[in-house]
RNA sequence: GCGGAAGUGGCUCAGUGGUAGAGCAUCUCCUUGCCAAGGAGAGGGUCGCGAGUUCGAAUCUCGUCUUCCGCUCCA
């Protein structure tokens, strides 16, 4: 493993630190749930942003859409996840194990656990006690609630359990109000919401999460070239903001755990304390999508060909990132603890458009002249990034602080700054120091703070 | 859902039936003034929650919630 980092050092300090809070924690918490304090809102709209600023506003052939949460079962029955995130789950009578009937009867069930149990009438039994098992029962993923003042069937509605429907069923009206050519993509960012069986490892699998999906809809028979480059266009993503080579890797799926809608896909995978684990998924979802919804909903979804005169129903190719586990990992993969005389100094090495906190402005000397251009020189700074002033303690303290929670720049403002209208820029990684006027700062941080 | 473990200040933990503690963190003052110096103070916990046993429960019992590990599950 490339890191040595304990998940129970990381929740510490995304705890002490501001970045993640237990939801509803003063009840006693509510499973599976988080929520995200001052430092880890500026870290997650930083991915965010990022995302949106590569997939978006720094392509023309992609635009962005964000739809609405609830929606009607019509769509998610077009979508197969009616069906198919339904698990049918039997007990065993006698030891209360739980299992999922589908997978007692696939076909590489018994290879991996040995051969499945049945009775004289063939009706399977507890593969751990060879017990009676219930008949099964329907556990759907998705999070089922009424729409209307009556609960009555026909107001059931559902939480989106992934945001791509959205850019399906909209496929035509982005088409026609944006004027789009093959290739074109549709992304979106936001919650989905699933009903996971075992939510877990801190904010790597919540029952609600953030997702960051873009559809890209080609012509047939280029989905295969285009797969690739979005495979390769994302693992790079995760490399230009700092994730390390050696804990990324780009996993195909094989053919028995490939989605139902998908014809090839591969995961960007990310090795975590506690194993490898998918940052993103990028799909071939073929013409799956658009077919479905263009037969449950009776609308043509097709998109005119002037080349070829024809009408065609576009493959899609979907980079399928969670901005919530990509947090995560930033913040995994910068944690470092270095030798410092006989303590230990702790920093997160996040790349400074990841970093929740810019610049921190730091004077010297708590004397009021110094406390006065300080704030000055916060406020200026202020306009263009999110920036911490702090005056208490030692500097050397001040500058683990900022350390501790991934501030690459702290600013120091010193005696001899009265004098010469200059500051100090001490760097996070390098420690160095240089001295830059404040008249020239703002075009200094601008340079260091660049996005790329 | 099953098995195991754990929940005591913001964090890490000690405390095993008799007045809730430490280190770090936080805040104030003094001191220092470029990499966690030092000094003096302060705030902060009905010991996850709820019952029960007891004269008395952080401690024993039961229930419940949450978290972690394993199983299982995971577009």
């Amino acid at each position: 493993m490339a890191s040595n980092v304990t998940m129970d050092t990381i929740v510490s300090l995304c705890k002490r630190r501001g970045f993640v809070f237990p939801s509803s924690e003063i009840y006693g918490g509510f499973g599976s749930t988080y929520d995200y304090g001052p430092l880890g809102v500026e870290l997650l709209r930083n991915v965010r942003n990022l995302w949106w600023r590569a997939m978006v506003q720094e392509r023309d052939d992609v635009v962005g859409l964000e739809a609405s949460i609830l929606g009607p079962s019509a769509v998610w029955e077009a979508s197969g996840h009616v069906s198919n995130f339904t698990d049918p789950l039997v007990d065993c009578k006698n030891c209360r194990m739980r299992w999922r009937e589908d997978h007692l009867l696939e076909g590489n069930y018994e290879a991996e656990y040995g051969a499945t149990k049945r009775d004289a009438a063939g009706k399977l039994l507890c593969p751990n006690c060879s017990g009676e098992l219930t008949d099964p029962r329907k556990f759907n993923m998705m999070f089922k609630t009424f729409v209307g003042v009556v609960e009555d069937t026909a107001s059931v509605a559902y939480l989106r359990p992934e945001t791509a429907q959205g850019m399906f069923y909209n496929f035509s009206n982005v088409l026609s109000s944006m004027r789009r050519k093959l290739p074109f993509g549709i992304a979106q960012v936001g919650k989905s919401f699933r009903n996971e069986i075992t939510p877990g490892n801190f904010v790597f699998r919540t029952r609600e999460f953030e997702q960051m999906e873009m559809e890209f809809f080609v012509k047939p028979g280029s989905d295969d070239e285009w797969h690739s480059y979005w495979i390769e266009e994302r693992f790079q993503w995760y490399l230009k903001y700092g994730i390390k080579k050696e804990n990324l890797r780009i996993r195909p799926h094989t053919k028995d755990e490939l989605s139902f809608y998908s014809k090839a896909t591969s995961d960007v995978e990310y090795e975590f304390p506690w194993g490898w684990g998918e940052l993103e998924g990028i799909a071939n979802r073929t013409n799956y999508d658009l077919t479905q919804h263009a037969k449950h909903s009776g609308k043509d979804l097709s998109y005119f060909d002037e080349e070829t005169k024809e009408h065609i129903v576009p493959y899609v190719i979907e980079p399928a990132a969670g901005a919530t586990r990509t947090a995560l990992t930033f913040l995994i993969d910068a944690y470092a603890e270095e030798p410092d005389k006989d303590e230990t100094r702790i920093v997160l090495r996040l790349h400074p458009a990841i970093a929740p906190i810019k610049i921190a402005v730091l004077p010297l000397s708590k004397k009021e002249p110094l406390v006065n251009l300080s704030k000055e020189v916060a406020k200026k700074l202020r306009r263009k990034w999110v920036v911490q002033y702090d005056e208490s303690q030692s500097i050397g303290k001040r500058y683990r602080r900022q350390d501790e929670i991934g501030t690459p720049y702290c600013i120091t403002v010193d005696f001899q700054s009265l004098e010469d209208n200059a500051v100090t820029i001490r760097d996070r990684d390098t420690m160095e120091q240089i001295r830059v006027p404040i008249a020239e700062l703002s075009s200094m941080m601008d340079e260091k703070l660049s996005l790329d």
